[in-house]
Formats: structure tokens, C-alpha cells, sequence
DNA sequence: AAGACGAAAGTGGTTGA
DNA sequence: TCAACAACTTTCGTCTT
């Protein structure tokens, strides 16, 4: 079955929503926006206990919904007012507007929590200078998070920064997540559960991140020629050529490939140096560092450049 | 004295039984 | 659910410039 609702769409303010009541889903048919993915089985509300009651006494089981459906019911709406009218007995009808306004209040306890969390997107997201595109993916990611009650447990802002941290890694442009936590004040540890979490629940692919694009971030920041960093990215493809780079963390690898490109120009920075801009340690791109020169064969390269 | 190097032990996350 | 495991970090001592 599906039906007109009384419904404005929170995306085009169309009142073009329809649902299907088979599959608990309601849309907007202007842009095709899911408003709800989950509806609450009222059938289960109320059962019959009694042989003989003949739907007199029914009774409610479990819990009362303010416990348990405050967050099961997101997103969900409670039928249409027109509704009320089919329903017989006045205590059914008493029962049917409780849970209508009860529905109509925490829809909108969602929408400002949205707004709240919308706000704090677009301030983490300036403060790293994001591009709107980013921006705009990583609300749509919230919102979906949100549809879907992933927010609950953990705070809205670290689903908030999983969310960019997400949106970043599809666009291409990764923000370490040291960065991402240093702009939201979120642990990254905190950020990456989220983040992890968040994708797998909403099925989110990502491509594993490429080390170059880290590079021209790193290299701007440590003010080496635009040589060097060319260099380090025609390192990085080697690198990945030979099967370098798998495994191993994006981050080190592209650190390790901009110190030996600044060897190699005589622009030398120190591993500390680089080590700080790509947040790793010293160790790490000694490692990466030692990987590069033997499977490179970069070993000349470097020592001639040392001597001049 | 500062930077580079390497060893050893510790941490947090993934994987496979 | 737990143990093995790989990547990375922390810490610290030694060598090089």
C-alpha cells in the first residue's frame, strides 16, 4: 500500500512525500529522499491475552516506548491524522494521537540535533579548510548516520568528524587523523571507531588513501620547491610499483618519500622536521626511508647529492 | 650539540581459529 | 572470544657530522 502523507520534505520542502507502508519507507518523489528507513511494528504494541476478551482488555507488553522506541522510531511517522477517524473505540484513539505527538516530538528533537550537529560540520570543516564538496558529502553522511540511530552511544561530535573524515577519504583530499582531531577536539582514536563504524553500518566503500595525496599538503607545509615534490611523488609510483606501499601507513610512506626527495635536491630537511608535518614518528620514516633506498636503488642518487 | 640510526619493549587494531 | 600478528610508537643508547 502506499499513501499520500501530510509530510514536507526537509530537503526540496516539497509535499510531494508518499509511503510505502510493505517496506516502511517513506519519499520524497521531487528528490527522491528516504525520510524514514525504519518503521515501528505497532501490531506488537498490544496483544490479547485474554480467551475470551474479544478486544476488550488488550494490554501493553514490554516496555513502554518511551524506553525502548525513542530511538527504534526514528525518522518514523506515526500515520496520518486522517487515520484517527478509522480507528473505533475512543480509547484507541486516545492511544493513537499519544503516540502521534509523542512521534511529531522526537522528529523534532532529530531535526534540531541535526542542526546543532550541521553547525559544528561546517565549523570543524572551515577550521581544515575543506571544499564545500566535502562538506556537503560528509552531511549527507550524518544525516544517514543519523536516519539509521548510529549516533546513539557515542557523542554527536565524533560521528560529526568520522563523518568529514569519511567524506575527505572519498574526495581524495585525507586529513590525517591527527588533523581532524586537533579541528573537532575528538580523540583520533575516538574519530576512527566512529569512523569505521559508520562506513561499515552504511556501507560506505573507500578506496584505501594514496600516499600522494598527502604531498603537496606535507611539502607546502615544510616550503619545499615544487621539484622536490614532483620527486616525491615520482618516488611514491615507483614505490607502488614494486609493491611498497601496500600494507603499510599512507602517511610514513609519503613522509618518507618527500625526506629523500629533499635529499636528493639538496634541500635537506630533517626526518624530525617531516616527521612532525606527517604526524609519524622519526622511526617510521627511518623504516620507510631504509625500504626506499634499498628496493630503489636510490642509494647513488642520494650520496652524490649529499656531497654538494 | 644536533641529527641520524637501530634495538627493544609497548600500544591498538585486525584476523583467524 | 582469544591469541597471534603486523604496523607504528616510545624510549633510549650509540654513532656521525
Amino acid at each position: 500500500m502506499i499513501r499520500k502523507t501530510i509530510k514536507e520534505c526537509p530537503e526540496c520542502a516539497s509535499k510531494n512525500i508518499y509511503r510505502d507502508v510493505e517496506k516502511g519507507e517513506t519519499v520524497c518523489r521531487d528528490c527522491g529522499l528516504v525520510i524514514e528507513d525504519r518503521m515501528v511494528d505497532f501490531s506488537q504494541e498490544w496483544r490479547d491475552f485474554d480467551e475470551d476478551g474479544g478486544g476488550a482488555s488488550k494490554r501493553r507488553t514490554g516496555a513502554p516506548s518511551s524506553e525502548t522506541s525513542f530511538d527504534r522510531g526514528l525518522g518514523t511517522e506515526v500515520g496520518t491524522a486522517a487515520d484517527v477517524y478509522k480507528l473505533s473505540s475512543n480509547k484507541d484513539r486516545d492511544r493513537f494521537n499519544r503516540l502521534r505527538k509523542w512521534n511529531i516530538r522526537i522528529s523534532t528533537a532529530i531535526e534540531r540535533n541535526l542542526k546543532v550537529a550541521l553547525a559544528e560540520l561546517k565549523r570543524v570543516s572551515s577550521f581544515l579548510k575543506l571544499p564545500k564538496s566535502v562538506e556537503e558529502e560528509a552531511a549527507r553522511i550524518y544525516r544517514l548516520a543519523v536516519q539509521k540511530g548510529l549516533v546513539r552511544g557515542r557523542s554527536m561530535e565524533s560521528v560529526v568528524a568520522g563523518a568529514l573524515y569519511a567524506a575527505c577519504r572519498r574526495h581524495e583530499v585525507p586529513r590525517t587523523l591527527d588533523e581532524m582531531g586537533e579541528a573537532s577536539g575528538i580523540e583520533k582514536k575516538e574519530i576512527g571507531r566512529t569512523y569505521r563504524f559508520v562506513t561499515r553500518e552504511l556501507e560506505i566503500s573507500i578506496k584505501p588513501s594514496n600516499p600522494a595525496d598527502y604531498i603537496p599538503r606535507f611539502a607546502s607545509a615544510l616550503k619545499l620547491t615544487p621539484e622536490s615534490q614532483s620527486k616525491a611523488v615520482e618516488i611514491l609510483e615507483m614505490a607502488r610499483d614494486i609493491e611498497l606501499t601496500s600494507g603499510r601507513g599512507p602517511t610514513g610512506i609519503a613522509a618518507a618519500a618527500l625526506y629523500v626527495a629533499s635529499l636528493i635536491h639538496g634541500e635537506k630537511r630533517t626526518q624530525r622536521e617531516v616527521a612532525d608535518v606527517a604526524g609519524v614518528t622519526e622511526v617510521t620514516i627511518r623504516n620507510r626511508y631504509k625500504e626506499l633506498i634499498k628496493r630503489l636503488k636510490l642509494s647513488k642518487i642520494v650520496e652524490k647529492s649529499k656531497k654538494k
